[in-house]
DNA sequence: GTCTATAGCCTGATAGAC
DNA sequence: GTCTATCAGGCTATAGAC
């Protein structure tokens, strides 16, 4: 994938480079979608993984969030035909099976139970504790890997001017959603307890 | 493209919907990459003046950059297939030829020429007229069209929960390039000129 | 679990008649 | 400018021997 781009996979050729003969590709997966989907679920596994790993040892919240999707970054930069099957669905034939997509589940569940704390510690304001606060950060994880990857095909998420901004957008979380009581010159507003 | 994928556009299939044989094309194109070219020059072109179309008649500055990048994403949401072909380079072997790139140069400074009206009005500080702004209003855009192409096939950009947040985020550049002077408690900084 | 053989498709591209 | 005919190759997938 990484050399013929992801929709260039062939049975043949992995056969080809592992030395043996297409038919006997067969015996191990029954479509070339199977292969996709297996590849598919590999990726989210390990792209989970990456993130998780990452979250872990940060302070719980923004800082949290922030190292996460930096790993989840670097690892798509690191894995990019994968990331791209993941992520991008260039493959107009392929749709993952069910339990291929269940990390994706995971994976917002550990954003969301960051924004929580985030918001506990008063780092977000409340309404960062929601759908739209997700749909928010995959924007700007999405759009800074996407431009990687697009404007910087040789560059790593070391080297890129795209993911050097990472850090900044994450950033913006709060002016999105201020923190209660923390706009000067406004009274806080929203629930008392 | 649309029903295939972008990668799935052949030549036989064109030849057979236009009701001649496949050999005829090659009087109107030398090669399948050919064809790609012609559809990146015409998707650049088609894309550019969308964008400069909604720019005129709108107030210069954010508002101009909103409206813009506004009709801009509606535009690759209706030419999903031609948008992936232009921002994505799904297609591994194409290289798209300079004449054909030309246009996204106009882009970048149509953005840049509204940048420095922002900030000569003060909507945003003097950091915001830079190539550093305009690679993250990049990613503003790219990870909302992205994320309402993967997650979203079937809707348009006034339908999309992603295409919703778009004027928040570019809401947000104000807060990633404060205008100096309107950070209290702070003194205003930079040039006195 | 690997193979040979093959069916049945598809593709891009060229030669040369009309 | 369109066609027929064709080259030369690719592919997924199956049948069935070993």
């Amino acid at each position: 994938m990484t050399e013929a781009g992801v929709t260039g996979l062939s049975l043949a050729e992995v056969a080809r480079r592992l030395g043996v003969q297409p038919p006997s590709l067969y015996k191990y997966f029954p479509s070339l979608m199977s292969v996709y989907d297996a590849l598919f679920l590999r990726g989210q596994r390990e792209h989970l993984q990456a993130v998780r790993d990452a979250m872990t040892p940060a302070e719980p919240g923004l800082d949290a969030i922030r190292a996460g999707l930096d790993a989840g970054g670097r690892w798509c930069l690191e894995h990019r035909a994968l990331a791209q099957l993941l992520f991008w669905r260039p493959v107009a034939s392929f749709e993952p099976t069910p339990e291929a997509l269940a990390p994706s589940n995971e994976m917002i569940a550990l954003i969301r139970d960051q924004l929580v704390r985030a918001v506990a510690t008063g780092q977000l304001g409340p309404a960062a504790d929601s759908d739209e606060a997700v749909a928010l950060i995959s924007i700007l994880t999405a759009g800074t890997l996407g431009q990687a990857m697009a404007n910087e095909p040789q560059l790593g998420w070391g080297e890129s001017r795209f993911s050097a901004l990472f850090p900044t957008l994450i950033g913006l979380l709060p002016a999105a959603y201020p923190p209660v009581g923390n706009i000067p010159g406004e009274e806080p507003t929203g629930s008392s307890s």
